[in-house]
RNA sequence: GCGGCAGUAGUUCAAUAGGUAGAGCAUCAGAUUGUGGCUCUGAGGGUUGUGGGUUCGAGUCCCAUCUGUCGCCCCA
């Protein structure tokens, strides 16, 4: 037989790492909690239309990243390579900003983009993210800034990188596009093939360019913040101010575009030395068109999100994971299979008093069991043998100090 | 999707110039028949990722494929 394999790009995430897992959803619940985010969960696929009409049609995330594919009744289906989209779905078919005009929210789940597989880059991902809706204001991008650094700071993570960007409001960036095609143009012969494509479909995309000799032509290519129009600047400039306020650093990257056609205004990336060349481990920004294009009423946004692996892989790094292992409050032992009722009415009744209790259930032999229990770590344990057994009582043993003593049935209350 | 590197017991690795695989750790069991950890002894566990090819003979060479990894594209 042929052994079965997980897909690629995906990974079981096994007993010995869960809790890691559990220890970053607890953090980031609390903290958003404290922020008065609530949670929301949405289906994992969605009608391919939500990503299409939300992504940008240019976008490689829809070109070349999605699980689309039809389903039995020929509708095509996409798992999900992102949240934002699917939230915004959600909250104009629930009506969720009917009752209020605010809405703060957060989720955290898995995702799926057909990419090639790389340490920190999986087919199957998990993100942490976090969306603010219904304010047009600078105040509502510092917000989900500051959730998203205490965010970081929960699970023990201080060192990292903020990086911002402004990409301005529709006028600003139709401008600025204009202006950027030319000089774009007046260098076509220079630029990598990628980027000449891309000048065509996607010329805001072009400035991300790692190739060398883009880089060095982009240079002396026009800057979008200067090309902002007054509210643009204001909102960007009260932005900054705010970050300043509370002494958050940060840098300002003007070539930082982000991968997603929905962005407008503010857009900012976490990055971390601790990765490799996937070292951007965040990122989010204003998308105030999104609503409309999914065909609500305008509302503006500001959201971000956490790649959950990446985190691990940071944790892991600068070692800062947390220390797992609870061992089981006791073991009980029983000498011989005859004892098992005598074994099961002890473990019952402590595990009734709230106990995390362990028994044998491969008919071990004493010793074995004794064994046992010191690899799962348990400091007490109970033995059951013949003269306990008979005596209806049992023998309480420490064993960080090997110190034992016999005790009567009734006292396992005391336990 | 493109390029480089890698793939041997659960795990970390070893195997001279191609001659039919070994070790540490882990696991399990014993060391006077009611007691763990330390120590000692022993045992189980691999059709060398998979499929072809070259060869008298391949873990070792060639091809393909899968998976991982590094970089690119891109992103979390």
């Amino acid at each position: 037989m042929e052994k079965l394999q997980s897909i690629r790009g995906t990974k079981d995430i096994l007993p010995d790492s869960i809790y890691f897992w559990q220890f970053i959803f607890d953090k980031f619940k609390g903290i958003s909690n404290q922020f008065n985010y609530k949670e929301i969960r949405t289906p994992i696929f969605e009608k391919t239309e939500v990503f299409h009409r939300s992504i940008g049609e240019t976008t490689d995330i829809v070109n070349k990243e999605m699980y689309t594919f039809l389903d039995r009744g020929g509708e095509s289906i996409t798992l999900r390579p992102e949240a934002t989209a699917a939230l915004v779905r959600s909250v104009i078919q629930n009506s969720l900003l009917h009752e209020s005009n605010l809405l703060r929210l957060w989720y955290f789940g898995p995702f799926f983009r057909y990419e090639r597989p790389q340490k920190g880059r999986l087919r199957q991902f998990h993100q942490y993210g976090a969306e603010l809706h219904g304010s047009p204001f600078p105040e509502a991008d510092a917000e989900t800034i500051f959730l998203a650094i205490a965010l970081i700071k929960s699970i023990g993570i201080s060192k990292f990188k903020l990086l911002i960007n402004s990409l301005g409001n529709e006028n600003s960036r139709q401008i600025y596009r204009k202006e950027l095609i030319k000089f774009l143009q007046e260098n076509e012969n220079h630029l990598s093939q990628e980027s000449q494509v891309r000048m065509q479909t996607n010329p805001l995309r072009v400035l991300d360019s790692k190739e060398e000799r883009d880089i060095e032509i982009l240079q002396n290519a026009p800057i979008i913040l200067n090309f902002l129009d007054e509210e643009s600047n204001l909102h960007f400039d009260t932005l900054k101010k705010i970050l300043q306020s509370q002494e958050i650093n940060f840098e300002i990257d003007t070539k930082l575009v982000r991968g997603l056609d929905y962005y407008s205004h503010s857009v900012f990336e976490f990055r971390s030395t601790m990765l490799g060349s996937q070292d951007s481990f965040g990122g989010g920004g204003r998308y105030d068109n999104l609503f409309e294009q999914l065909g609500g009423k305008q509302t503006p946004a500001v959201g971000f999100a956490f790649g959950i692996e990446r985190l691990l892989l940071i944790l892991e790094n600068a070692n800062l994971l947390p220390n797992a292992a609870n061992a089981p409050d006791y073991y009980v032992i029983s000498q011989n299979i005859e004892y098992i009722h005598y074994v099961n009415k002890i473990t019952n009744i402590l595990r009734e008093k709230g106990k995390s209790v362990i028994t044998d259930v491969s008919r071990k032999s004493l010793k074995a069991q004794l064994r046992d229990a010191n690899k799962l770590n348990v400091s007490t344990v109970i033995i059951i043998g013949e003269d306990e057994f008979k005596n209806n009582q049992f023998t309480l043993k420490n064993l960080d100090t090997s110190e034992q003593k016999i005790l009567e049935f009734n006292s396992i209350q005391n336990l």
